[in-house]
DNA sequence: CAGATTCGGTACCGATCGGTACTGAATGAG
DNA sequence: CTCATTCAGTACCGATCGGTACCGAATCTG
């Protein structure tokens, strides 16, 4: 059985399940899981119900694999943000990245991480709740990226790692919600840039009032 | 006619417009327009859905009317923020206060602007488009606000009120994001309480890296 | 009282939701 | 070739969607 990865039994697939993915992604990234009907999905993917079922599972099973799609793909600045030599670097490339990717031309506004579900119903609560995860697991591995900073001394021994870390994803998300809502990209880089002009902020106590 | 205003014809209505609004709009909040369904709605309302549409007219306009509760409720921090004397104030209320409102002990996570219709399908559209609307004209509130601090010299004259505003409510915004997904009220304050510390943050061209 | 008017409950509308049974077409193995 | 296996299209499932027709109950004016 040399040949064992290969040679499938039975009628092979008559569509690129990489290309459906992508399109699904899509669909999923412009209208939300709850937004994007069965009808809407197998349309963009250009294959009917019962294809998607057998090649995916259900919708909630797509959605993850769109997920992931997303998160080796258009979010995968991610990624590359971590491995930058310095904290302040990784910082630059994950809000520069975020501007990019929610406003990118061809691409639907905003971040699937974060509009495809913020709030729901209960039918998509397991949807809302792999987002809440996604994100959080970027936080914390940003936060381990600013913990190593602080031990290789590139931040100051009292910076707040798990702090920084929750500001600049909120700052990642912010950007993305303006996104959604239409605002352009050098508005939301001017926004970027004026973030990261101060960055890392202060951990201590609040400075003087004017 | 002097009792013009009072002594409406027919039979009177049996339950509290108000108190009604409160509970859908804490539905729509909790759940996004699309969401909640009609059952969920007047479920909460405790009241059928002939007398919804009768009081409110359909999802869309009670969604707007919810909307409209939010925004002299829950929201009401925004507008009292815009009153405060210097431009540091402003950004210092308008923070906290979503940090509050986002993360209150008996109201959902979140903000209504923001997860009530972030990304939807077609059905959806134009409650999305109400809420571009109105945080844009949040945004546009802010604007003026600066550009005023400008004027009376509270603000340096290079400073762009509307990349300031535009900040500002990204970090809003943001905020809002991780409220939504059960980051507590303390980790947002100093989140909030980090941003606020450099700001207002440099217009200029960046700071030299490191 | 009678009559007009409005509210509220039931029962329903067509459309759409996510998901599936069934059937025929296309391919492998023998 | 035959036969098992898999894919894809149709047609459908019960449930739910937002929205409404209808009618009795309740309250006004006169």
């Amino acid at each position: 059985m040399e040949t064992g990865q290969k040679a499938p039994i039975g009628r092979p697939r008559g569509f690129d399940t990489e290309e459906a993915l992508e399109r699904a992604m899509r669909v999923f990234w412009e209208q939300g899981y709850e937004g994007a009907s069965l009808t809407d999905l197998t349309g963009a993917m250009g294959i009917n119900r019962t294809s998607m079922y057998a090649a995916f599972g259900n919708k909630e099973d797509l959605f993850r694999k769109c997920l992931e799609r997303y998160t080796e793909g258009p979010a995968s600045y991610g990624a590359r943000a971590l491995r930058e030599p310095t904290a302040r670097q990784v910082a630059t490339a994950l809000l520069n990245g975020a501007v990019r990717a929610t406003t990118g031309i061809g691409s639907p506004a905003g971040c699937l991480g974060v509009q495809g579900s913020l709030a729901a119903g209960e039918p998509g609560s397991n949807a809302r709740d792999a987002l809440v995860a996604w994100r959080d697991g970027h936080v914390s591995l940003l936060r381990d990226r600013f913990q190593q900073a602080v031990a290789e001394g590139d931040l100051p021994p009292d910076a707040d790692p798990g702090l920084l870390a929750r500001h600049l994803m909120t700052m990642a998300n912010g950007i993305a919600v303006q996104a959604a809502g239409g605002i352009t990209r050098d508005v939301l880089q001017r926004v970027a840039d004026m973030t990261l002009r101060s960055w890392p902020p202060a951990t201590g106590p609040a400075q003087p009032d004017a």
